[in-house]
DNA sequence: CAAAACTGGAGAGTAGTACTATCCAAGGAA
DNA sequence: TTCCTTGGATAGTACTACTCTCCAGTTTTG
């Protein structure tokens, strides 16, 4: 197909498609003359991908390249890639020195772990995510109740079993790669909007909500 | 305090503490002389809360705006600032009509929370995130196995029950707000985050990672 | 008491991201 | 043959979140 034909079946315009093109986002077509150039479904597929992840997984694209570099190279094995997609999904936090609040939730963290007997690596921005943001909390004057937090940890090794028992490792690579990326972009986006969904459920059963209706953004 | 101490204890410089109170993000000192202003504790535990928001939950500062605006108006109720902290943390998603991937991943989200008897409104941002996760999920080909999702909601429902066990609605005011506002947007943080080490855990424990360490990104 | 440093306030300037628009000459379609 | 589309390149735009510079008045310091 021209590029006219994927524009129109990815919707997206055909400006920006050469501009993913110049950013090494999407290969090109191959050309059929000086003026033209054939696509195919997997440009339209990969074309489809970058969106998911821009749009809903609101991934930069600095991010979204690093993670197609990876899909697209044959020696990074699953548990790697799944390792760049999360150094993609976050820019890494440095570790403050002497930061006592930081000290405390990087403990907090390291307890949590060993509890759970997850291995991680130590510079995983997860990790580090987790610790900044219990770091932030102790800042803002709140302590984590510790059975909150387990309950959480809890959750996540209940789900990611699950997530994991929906992948059928026997399907061609570029497929369970794909598959694999979508899922630690995508579904989190579930997650987090079920949160919320849980969270105005509850807070409307437990709160007066007489006279003033949730649905108008208080802007 | 002056302004440069309230630089200082925040760790935000005085360019940027200028700038907030010019969009209106941060109120101003009380003036002593007509070079001179006061700031108090309130304004540097408001600053505090507008860089977690910012840095960890990574909002935009309109958003901040529109949370903090409800924070500081005694009229809203907490379920309504619920809301509204949930509206500025999504844009909202127009929902397209005649799509078919849509128009499935609406009833399956539906579905879900009759299932659950979540009530929430029709317009909740949340509930069109999920939706659309869903509908670029099914674009893409893969179609999510219910119980996944129905492990997700489980686990979301019981979470949220753990945090509003943890919120004392005797206090103040202006300090569950501030609690419920950082709970919203924080923890999230922290689920994504535990859910992210959960996958790295499970995915070292499935995936063969012999000669292979994921520790460094692909960039 | 004079020089240096700091203050609040205002406006302009900057860096980064993600496009979007314009131009061009060569090909193809009506 | 006339018009439209194409690939390729370059320049411009919109938005966000600061950051810099300037100013005149005010403290502080030597």
């Amino acid at each position: 197909m021209l590029i006219s034909e994927l524009s129109e079946r990815a919707d997206v315009s055909i400006a920006t498609i050469k501009y993913y093109i110049r950013e090494g986002l999407l290969p090109k077509g191959t050309s059929t003359s000086p003026t033209r150039a054939e696509y195919g479904e997997q440009h339209l597929q990969r074309l489809r991908l970058i969106r998911a992840l821009v749009d809903v997984g609101a991934l930069p694209l600095a991010g979204v390249r690093a993670i197609l570099n990876a899909v697209d190279d044959d020696s990074v094995n699953l548990h790697y890639l799944l390792g760049t997609a999360a150094y993609a999904l976050e820019p890494r936090p440095e570790r403050p020195v002497g930061d006592p609040e930081w000290d405390r939730a990087e403990r907090t963290t390291d307890e949590l772990l060993a509890e759970f007997g997850w291995k991680v690596t130590e510079h995983a921005p997860a990790r580090l995510k987790l610790t900044r943001t219990l770091a932030t909390l102790d800042r803002l004057g709140w302590h984590i109740d510790p059975g909150l937090l387990r309950a959480y940890a809890d959750s996540a090794a209940r789900i990611v079993r699950h997530e994991f028992g929906t992948v059928d490792f026997d399907r061609p690579r570029a497929e369970v790669v794909e598959y694999a990326v979508a899922m630690t972009v995508l579904m989190e986006n579930a997650m987090t909007a079920l949160h919320r969904l849980a969270q105005e459920d509850m807070s409307g059963r437990v709160l007066d909500t007489a006279g003033q209706a949730p649905d108008a953004p208080h802007v």
